[in-house]
DNA sequence: CTTGACCTTCCAGCAACTGGAAGCCCTATC
DNA sequence: GATAGGGCTTCCAGTTGCTGGAAGGTCAAG
């Protein structure tokens, strides 16, 4: 099939795709155009590579997952381990963000927005 | 002062603070021999800088509220527009995040996490 | 006078795409 | 058979916010 339809099979954009091959993370077969011709594993890995993405993995993550995706002689300890690294970054990443929004939120109370230049968002970052 | 004087003083690295004068965040001025001559004032500013920063402020971000800082005749609400639109996509971020956590801790506490190949992990990877 | 730390500019690269240009392919319709 | 359109191809550039490194100028100490 065409990458119009593998893009519509999996919700990955066509650019997305190709960026997929032109790194190696699938390798759809040409027609005689010149178009790729994807086929339903192709489509397959495809969609596993969406949904790898959709949880934040990073792409060389995904590649590496894929790699024990097809590696039938994996041990799962090895994807559990990614998966758990990946897992205390994203708490990391929450929990900045956390810290980001209770500073912010404060300030944002206790700022009046009105019309006046008096702005205690302004004197928190010019005092720290 | 130094660039490394002022790097010092705000905690950025030389090399984002030469970055930051690239992208006309701050105008140091320039002593004879070429070397970047940075008054209290540019040191402020980093320091401004690199609090909004910490915030998750964007550049561009960044630029409005160091302008609105500089500006006298600011009003408050402006500044606070800001700061909750920045604040709404913190709290978008920290969702999409917890909901990649609340999937990912679920797999992996499904995983086995040993030395034979099936993982809960790449099923629901394959599978959807 | 030399050494070493500091400073300068410029170029390249990171992640993961995304947009756009120039041009080929395929099908349908007139 | 010509043409119009939609989809496909490649390639190049841009995004965000730096960061690393190379090649070379400057300055203070010994």
């Amino acid at each position: 099939m065409n990458i119009g339809d593998a893009a519509a099979r999996t919700g990955l954009p066509p650019k997305t795709i190709r960026y997929y091959e032109e790194i190696g993370l699938i390798r759809p077969a040409r027609g005689n155009s010149g178009y790729r011709d994807f086929s339903d594993a192709d489509v397959h890995k495809l969609a596993f590579l969406g949904r790898a993405r959709a949880l934040g993995f990073s792409i060389e993550d995904c590649r590496t997952l894929l790699g024990l995706y097809e590696d039938e002689s994996r041990s799962s300890a090895d994807v559990k381990r990614l998966a758990r690294s990946h897992l205390a970054q994203i708490e990391d990443k929450i929990a900045a963000l956390q810290s980001m929004r209770a500073t912010l939120s404060h300030l944002v109370d206790a700022c009046a927005g009105d019309e006046r230049p008096d702005c205690p968002i302004l004197r928190d970052l010019a005092e720290g």
